[in-house]
DNA sequence: TACTTTACTTGCGTAAAACGCTATATAAGT
DNA sequence: ACTTATATAGCGTTTTACGCAAGTAAAGTA
C-alpha cells in the first residue's frame, strides 16, 4: 500500500466516478480502477460498490476513508516536518513558437520563477506546428499549442485562452492588394482562387484552414507553405499574398502595421490555446506545478 | 512511500545494519540499501548516516522511526479491523521425497493445518535432490532439501534438522556380504574398490560421496545409480550393493532390519535438511508462514 | 425495440520500477 | 598484506503499473 493509492481512493471516494478522478489525478480510467482493486486485494474487502452507473462507498470504505484522511495527512505533515517538501529543484523543458514565449509562457513564467527558483526552465522555440509531436517524443515537457481537433489520450490539453484566426493581407500596394481592393471579400462568392494564399505547412491551423476551404469547395492558390506563423505574417507584410495567423501573433509581430485583417464571410473558428503534456509527465511535481501555476495565471480551473 | 519501505526502514533503524535486515526480510543488500536511498529521497534528507562500517539514526531518521512506528501500526490495526488479516488463503506448492513428506514435512503441516484451514497444499514427491532445480524452476514454492555445497543467492535455505549419512549393506547372506563379512571396514586401508556401490544419480548426496571418495583416492565400482535414497535402500535391502542413505531415510524405510550401517574409517558429514525456497518467493505472506511455521515446529530461529 | 450514452472492467503490449547479482570501495581485524 | 564485513553502483532481468482498446451493462432516447 502506498500513498499514492490512498489519493486515488480519496479521490473517488470523493467524487464517486472514476472518470473524474482519473482527469483530476492525471491518470486513465483503467489506472484508477485498478489502483482500487489492489487496495481491495489487500484488504480482502470491497470498498466501493460500484454497478456500472454509480459508485458508493461500502462501509468497509467509510472506514478506509477515515484511515486513509488520516494516514496521508500524517505523512504530509512529516515531509513538511522534515524541512524538506523539498523545495522542488530540477528542470523543465518548455516549447513553444516564439510569439508563445513571450505572449503565452512570460506571465505563467514569472510568477513560477518566483514561487519555485530552484527549477530551471529549458525552452525551446520553434514552429507552434511540432510542439504536440515534440511533447509526443519526449523531447519536451510541456508544449504550448493551439487545441488539435483529436487529441491523443495519454496527452492532456490546458487551454489558457483563445485568439481569433484571421485572414490578413498586406497594407502596401502591390499586386496581392489589387486582387482585393474595393472587393467585398465578405460575399459568399467572392472568387478566394485568384488569391496567392501563404498558408501553414502542418499543425492545428494548417487543419482548420484546410477544413474551411473545402467546406466552401475553394480550391485555394497556394504561393507558399511555411512553418511557424510568425513567417506568414512576415511574408504577407512583404506582399508576397494573403495568409492566416492567429491575432496573438499579428499583434506581436511589430508588422500589424504593414498587415490588415480581410473580411470573410464566415470567420475561422478561434484557436484555443494552451498547455500540452503527457500525462504521465504530469505525474512529476516540477512538470505539474509549472501545469497548476500556469492555470492559476490564466484563471483556469486545474 | 509504501508500507514496504516503513518495513525495511523500520528493520533497519533496527539491527543497525543493511545485511542482516535484508535476511530477514528476505531481500538481498541492496534491495535494501535502495529502498532506504529511495526514502531518503522523497524526504530529501538523509535518515541513516553509514559509513561502511557503522549505521546510525539521523535526528530525521529518529524522527521518521517514530512516523514509520505509527503508521505501520496503524495500518495493521486497520487491515485486522476490516476483517481482515485476510485469513491467508490460496495454495501452497511443495517438493519433496517421500521420506521427507513423513518425516519433516507432517509435524509442520499437522500445525500449518490448524493456524492456516484455508489454505491448499499441494505436494509433490520424487528424488529429494531434484527439490532446489524445481524451486529455481519455479515449479514449485518450497521443497524440503539437503543444503548444497553452494546455495544460489536467490534461493533461501532453513535449516530444520541434521541426519548422519549412513553407508549401509545388506545383512543378508549373499555376495555383496561376503566382501564385507569379517573384514575390518573401519581400517584405512579397507578395499573399497571390491565392493559394488549402489550411489546417488545426482544432488548433495552424491556431491558429499563423490568428495569422500575423491579425497582418499578410491575409484569406486558403481553397480547402480539410482534416483532417490528410498530406492537406494530397497536396493540395498535385495543384496545388490552398499549404498549410502541419510539415516532418516533407512529408519523410515520399514527395511532397517534387511540394512545394516558399516562403520567406516572417517565418517560422512551429516546431511543437513531443511527448506529451500525462492527470496521472492518468501514475499508472499502463504509461503512466509509456512516457513515461519517450520522454523517454529522445529525450534529454529527465522 | 433498437440505438446511443455513460461508466467501470479486462486483455494485452509496453514502459517504469524494483530486484538480485557482480563488482567495487572502504574500514577493521588478523 | 590479506581476509572479513559492510554498503553502494552498474547492469540485466523480473515484476508491476499504465494506457489503450475492446467489452459489458445499465439507463436514456428515438
Amino acid at each position: 500500500m502506498d500513498t499514492r493509492a490512498l489519493s486515488v481512493f480519496l479521490s473517488v471516494a470523493d467524487t464517486l466516478n472514476f472518470s473524474r478522478s482519473g482527469e483530476m489525478l492525471h491518470l486513465s480510467v483503467s489506472a484508477v480502477s485498478r489502483t482500487v482493486q489492489r487496495l481491495e486485494d489487500e484488504l480482502g474487502q470491497p470498498l466501493l460498490e460500484r454497478d456500472n452507473r454509480s459508485v458508493r462507498l461500502t462501509s468497509a470504505g467509510r472506514e478506509f476513508r477515515e484511515y486513509a484522511r488520516r494516514s496521508l495527512a500524517e505523512w504530509q505533515q512529516l515531509r513538511r516536518k522534515l524541512g524538506t517538501d523539498a523545495e522542488l529543484a530540477g528542470e523543465v523543458s518548455l516549447y513553444c513558437s516564439v510569439t508563445a514565449s513571450y505572449r503565452v509562457l512570460a506571465p505563467i513564467l514569472e510568477s513560477f520563477r518566483q514561487s519555485h527558483p530552484a527549477v530551471e526552465i529549458m525552452m525551446h522555440t520553434g514552429d507552434q506546428a511540432d510542439g504536440i509531436g515534440r511533447i509526443l517524443g519526449g523531447q519536451d515537457d510541456i508544449a504550448v499549442s493551439g487545441h488539435p481537433a483529436q487529441l491523443a489520450r495519454r496527452l492532456d490539453f490546458l487551454p489558457l485562452l483563445e485568439s481569433p484566426l484571421e485572414f490578413c493581407a498586406p497594407t502596401a500596394d502591390c499586386a496581392v492588394r489589387d486582387v482585393i481592393e474595393g472587393k467585398n471579400t465578405a460575399a459568399p462568392d467572392f472568387d478566394w482562387e485568384a488569391v496567392p494564399f501563404i498558408v501553414p505547412e502542418r499543425g492545428v491551423t494548417k487543419d482548420i484552414l484546410d477544413a474551411w476551404f473545402r467546406e466552401r469547395g475553394i480550391r485555394p492558390r497556394i504561393y507558399a507553405q511555411v512553418a511557424g506563423h510568425e513567417a506568414i505574417v512576415a511574408m504577407v507584410s512583404l506582399g508576397l499574398g494573403v495568409g492566416i495567423a492567429p491575432q496573438l501573433v499579428i499583434d506581436a509581430s511589430g508588422l500589424s502595421g504593414s498587415v490588415s485583417n480581410i473580411e470573410v464571410s464566415e470567420r475561422l473558428p478561434p484557436l484555443s490555446i494552451g498547455l500540452c503534456s503527457l500525462r504521465r509527465r504530469l505525474a512529476s511535481p516540477l512538470v505539474k506545478s509549472l501545469w497548476d501555476v500556469a492555470g492559476q495565471t490564466y484563471g483556469v480551473p486545474v
